[in-house]
RNA sequence: GGCUGAGUGGCAGAGUGGUUAUGCAGCGGCCUGCAAAGCCGUGUACAUCGGUUCGAUUCCGUUCUCAGCCUCCA
């Protein structure tokens, strides 16, 4: 039984899907004007294990990751490029597309976008009005009026009176309380807009995921996802304006990750002190950096460091190396039921990655054992960690493949097997110095040798 | 100030009312021409002070420290 901390209760609990077999998943996406950087990645690829995982256990998923592509932002960004805001977008999902691939995240089922949504937007803000719960500002801006809707808060833990006490709230005069959020903003000169009932204007933030998600997923789904940092106000104003508007529960089960940091504080776009997804490619393979999310809980903050990223390469580096050698084309069949009784065993606790992996070093620590006494039994233990770590999406690619990086090094693949055959010849004639020459050679260039009962084999070093 | 969450062995990081996390690093050994990889062995970690209990790192409370949200943020 697959049990979810859900941050609205704050408690573990059994998913019970709405539709039995199937679960509607939503997941606040990017905002475009810039490229991925850990914090994002690390909710796409959480996310991913999530949809991987449900799937594993058999639920049909529909996973739903929007993109915001229209903000104060991004029209900033692209004045100060002189780029038009289509451009600018595009560029950018284009680039996050990139990462995800590099990270093996899969592409979540559908991809809406602010801009392709007015007609949802527009009429949720309509019945809002309607409702009673939205009102127009004399600026022109149509706010949700945060007092008209009694649950709000539930998600956040937060009380209005509190958070008016808190008096950090941007005081609006066109706003009947500083606690109100925007739903419309009436056009001002040479930003994007679109016609709506109360004249050209661009949709709040917050109004486009709630039109978005009700309108690939209905009115109410079972799980939605984010960063922690969106529990509020974005959240919030999610379930204020969704159930306002229908008058019935949203969203089943609020799924919060935790965040990255760095040097003990969190990495963010405000602080400056952020690396991006490609920054960390030019260093780690992609699957180091996903296995070095993976290592931590996802609701846990994940500490950036160099030796934290080194440390996960030599993970990934063990694991493969146990895989190296072995023909996993073979299904397993009855042997390692114990380990797949841990591993989800592990994901059942609120997808706990951190002891899965645990379970597929375990694993990776039989097979090396099996791999000198019982070569049948290594290979379908092999073939069973493929498939676990499959869950994870980790461990898909050619062993040896991954271990010898791609040929386009300082030294060819070609010469490398040259130089290996040369240190053959010598060492059959026993010419050490020769032998150990060629390897510290190979070993200057971050090629590593290693001699088995089955010949020489190579990798790159870490 | 209000509200969350966290403090685990050299590092990272799970977990548990009484028994091995796991990875990296270290130490000893096996294997090897020597290495590398792998294997075998090896560490009385659970912030503090109290309480509950036969027994607490694990439950409750105190103190201290840290982080996050309360403003755009994944």
């Amino acid at each position: 039984m697959l049990n979810i901390y859900n941050t609205l209760t704050r408690t573990k609990a059994p998913l019970e899907p709405i539709i039995p077999h199937q679960v509607r998943l939503y997941v606040c996406g990017m905002t475009v004007y810039d490229h991925c950087h850990l914090g994002h990645a690390r909710v796409m690829v959480v996310f991913d294990v999530v949809v991987r995982y449900l799937r594993y256990l058999g639920y049909e998923v529909i996973y739903v990751r929007n993109i915001t592509d229209v903000d104060d932002k991004i029209i900033q960004r692209a004045k100060e490029n002189s780029e038009d805001i289509h451009a600018l977008t595009q560029r950018f999902i284009d680039a996050m597309h990139e990462d995800e691939d590099a990270l093996a995240v899969l592409r979540p089922d559908i991809e809406p976008r602010a801009t392709q949504s007015m007609a949802d937007i527009i009429t949720m803000i309509q019945t809002l009005l309607d409702n009673g719960l939205a009102y127009m500002g004399d600026n022109g801006d149509v706010y949700y009026q945060v007092e008209k809707f009694a649950a709000y808060g539930a998600l956040s833990g937060k009380k209005t009176a509190e958070l008016l006490a808190g008096s950090r709230v941007d005081i609006e005069t066109a706003k009947k309380n500083p606690l109100d959020f925007v739903l419309w903003k009436a056009a001002k000169p040479e930003e994007p807009h679109w016609p709506s009932p109360w004249g050209n204007g661009r949709p709040g933030w917050h109004i486009e995921c709630s039109a978005m998600s009700t309108r690939c997923l209905g009115s109410h789904f079972d799980i939605h996802g984010g960063g922690m940092d969106l529990q509020f106000p974005h959240h919030e104003n999610e379930i204020a304006q969704s159930e306002g508007a229908t008058g019935h529960q949203f969203v089943n089960v609020w799924m919060h990750n935790g965040f990255v940091r760095i040097n003990e504080e969190k990495m963010s776009k405000s602080l400056n002190n952020f690396f991006t997804v490609r920054e960390i490619l030019n260093h780690y393979s992609g699957e180091t950096i996903r296995c070095f999310i993976l290592t931590s809980h996802y609701r846990s903050p994940l500490h950036y460091s160099e030796h934290n990223l080194n440390t996960a390469q030599g993970a990934v580096n063990r694991l493969y190396t146990a895989l190296r050698g072995l023909d996993t084309s073979d299904c397993p069949a009855d042997l390692g039921q114990n380990f797949i009784a841990k591993f989800t065993q592990a994901m059942n606790d609120d997808f706990n990655s951190a002891e899965a992996l645990a379970v597929l070093f375990e694993l990776a620590h039989d097979i090396n054992r099996y791999k000198t006494t019982n070569t049948a039994v290594a290979c379908q233990l092999g073939g069973l960690l493929r498939q676990l770590a499959g869950v994870l999406g980790l461990l898909q690619a050619d062993a040896d493949r991954y271990l010898q990086g791609t040929d386009n090094n300082s030294i060819r693949d070609a010469t490398i097997e040259n130089l290996i055959q040369a240190r053959q010849n010598a060492r059959v004639q026993k010419q050490w110095a020769e032998s150990d020459r060629i390897r510290d050679e190979l070993k200057a260039q971050g090629i590593v040798l290693e001699d088995g009962a089955n010949g020489t084999t190579w990798r790159r070093e870490l």
